[in-house]
DNA sequence: CAGTGGTCTAGACCACTGG
DNA sequence: CAGTGGTCTAGACCACTGC
C-alpha cells in the first residue's frame, strides 16, 4: 500500500540539485485517504496518523458519531482509511489523550461526553481543603439571571465574534453542602444558543456542559482559564454572602468545541476560604 | 524472545479449574529484564514497556544519566533490555510525555533539565495580561531571608517529613520589568539542602530549580499547586509595595523529584493586577 | 465464545542532525 | 555520510467485556 511514488520527477535526476522537490515520501498518501473520506482541506503534509486524526475530528465535528456513542473498531477504521491498524491506533491514542475519545478495553472506543461522565464538572478544579471528599455531588444551582444582550468588547474577543453581536448572558450561584461558593457569569454566542431560556435551564438538573450537549449539540472539548485575585463588588458579595473585603478568585474561562472554536466565556468568582483551586504541573 | 512459559504447570492441566494461576503471559518477562538490570522491586505484573519505563526511571534517579545528557539510543536500550525497539520507544514516549526526557529527532534522547531549558520557569504559570510578551527574561530576584529552622506541621506534611525536622527556609521577591510581583517563602528539607547558604544563592543568577539541580543534584520533575485568594499581611504587603487591602493569589506548591518524593514546598503570593495565572484544561 | 482494545515483534523506510 | 528518532506495516498473541 505504500510508496508508489518513488522519484516523482523522472527527468532531471542526477545526484544533486533536486533537493527541494523530493516528494518521494511514504507519508504523502493524502489523496488516497482524502478521496476515501471527504472533500476536506488538510493543510499540506503530515504523518498519516495525523491525517487520520484530522479526519476523525471532522467526523466528530460533523456529528457522524454522537457523544457517548461508539466509533467503529480500529480494524474497521483501518479498512476505511486503507492504513494499518497501528496507524489508526496512534491517531486514536492522541484523541484519547485529549479526552476527546474514551477507550474501553474489550468494548470499544467512545466519543467522550459530559453526560454520564464519571467525572462530572470536568473543568472545575476547585477542591475542598480537606482533599478527599469531593463535594461535587451535593451541588445546588441557582439561576440568578438569563437574558439576551450584546457582546462587550471583552466578551466578543473571547468568543471570536464581533462587538455588539447578540449573546446570551446568564448568572448563577453554585453552593456546595449549603455554602454558596461560586458565582458565575456566563456568555454564550447568540447564534448557537438562541433557544436557551431560563425555564429550560431551571428544568435541567446536571452539569451545564451536559445541558449544552444534549440541548444544543454543543460539545465542549477543552478550555483555558485566567486566574486573578479580586475583591467582589457589593452585588457579587451579597450573592456569595460575604463582605466586599473578602478576596475571591476570579476565574475567566473560555471553552472550546471541536476545531478550537470558542463557544463559551465565563467569569467565575470562587470563594476560597475552605477550598482551593488545584493544579498539577508537569 | 517471547513466551517460553506456555503453561507453567504441566500437571493438572485439564480445561477447567486452573483459572487463577494462569501465568502463561508474554508480559511476565520480569525476571529476564530484572536480572539484566538491577535488584529492583517492580510491583508485580505490568506490560513490558511499563517495566522498561520503571527501569529507566530508576537509572535516572540513580544518576546513571545526568540532566542534559543523552541516554543510549533506542536500539541500544532495546538490546540492553532484550526487547524490541518499539517497546523501548513506548516507554520513552511516556517519559517524554511527562517532560522527564526530551526527544530530538536525528540527535538523540536527553534527560530534561532546568538548566539551558528553552522554557525557563517551567512551573511558573504567571502571564502578563497583554499575553504575548513573556516577561520572564527581565526577572530580578532579591533574597530577603535564608535560615535554618524546624518544620511546622504544614510544611512537614507537605515535605513528607516529621514536624520539627530541620528545614531550610528562604524568602525572596521577584520583580518583572521593575515591578515587584511575586513574594515567595520556600521550605527545603534540611537533609538534602543543608549546604545551602544565602551567599551561594546570591551568587547564582538563574532559575531556582536550575540552582537546585547543579548545586545539589536535585531534579524537580513535577509539582502540584493549590491556589487561593488572600489579603497580604502588613509585612508581605510592604515587600510587594501594595496595601493590605490589595488581594493576591496564594499559590502553594509542592515540587517532586523522581519517584514522587517531595523536595520543596513553597507559598507564593502573586500580584495579579497586570497579570494572571494561566491554565489549560483538557 | 466472538469481538474489542492492548501489547509485542521484526523489519522497512523516512526525516532530520551533525560531522 | 552514518546515526538518531519518527512513521508505517503485517501479523501474532494477550486481556478484557459482554452475550
Amino acid at each position: 500500500m505504500s510508496a508508489q511514488i518513488k522519484s516523482s520527477n523522472p527527468t532531471m535526476d542526477a545526484n544533486t540539485d533536486n533537493d527541494e522537490l523530493k516528494n518521494n515520501s511514504k507519508y504523502l498518501l493524502l489523496n488516497k485517504v482524502d478521496v476515501l473520506k471527504s472533500p476536506t482541506n488538510i493543510p499540506s503534509f503530515s504523518p498519516l496518523y495525523q491525517q487520520i486524526k484530522e479526519l476523525l475530528l471532522q467526523s466528530l465535528q460533523q456529528g457522524e458519531w454522537q457523544p457517548g456513542e461508539a466509533i467503529p473498531s480500529e480494524m474497521d477504521l483501518a479498512e476505511r482509511f486503507q492504513v494499518s491498524q497501528g496507524t489508526v491506533r496512534k491517531a486514536i491514542d492522541e484523541l484519547a489523550g485529549d479526552n476527546i475519545l474514551i477507550r474501553r478495553q474489550g468494548v470499544g472506543t467512545f466519543v467522550a461526553t459530559h453526560l454520564e461522565e464519571r467525572v462530572q464538572y470536568r473543568f472545575l478544579k476547585l477542591m475542598p481543603d480537606s482533599e478527599d471528599p469531593l463535594n461535587k455531588a451535593s451541588a445546588e444551582r441557582r439561576i440568578i439571571a438569563c437574558k439576551k444582550t450584546f457582546a462587550s468588547a471583552k466578551v466578543a474577543k473571547a468568543l471570536g465574534i464581533t462587538k455588539n453581536d447578540s449573546v446570551l448572558c446568564l448568572r448563577r450561584v453554585l453552593a456546595f453542602s449549603g455554602v454558596a461558593t461560586i458565582l458565575e457569569d456566563i456568555w454564550l454566542p447568540g447564534h448557537s444558543f438562541s433557544e436557551l431560556t431560563a425555564e429550560r435551564l431551571r428544568d435541567y438538573h446536571g452539569p451545564m456542559y451536559a445541558f449544552f450537549e444534549s440541548a444544543f449539540g454543543v460539545k465542549m472539548v477543552k478550555a483555558q482559564e485566567r486566574i486573578k485575585a479580586l475583591l467582589p463588588d457589593p452585588i457579587q458579595a451579597e450573592l456569595l454572602k460575604i463582605s466586599t473585603s473578602t478576596p475571591v478568585l476570579s476565574v475567566e474561562r473560555t471553552a472550546f468545541t471541536y476545531n478550537d472554536a470558542p463557544m463559551e466565556f465565563r467569569q467565575g468568582l470562587y470563594l476560597t476560604l475552605d477550598c482551593h483551586y488545584k493544579n498539577e504541573l508537569n
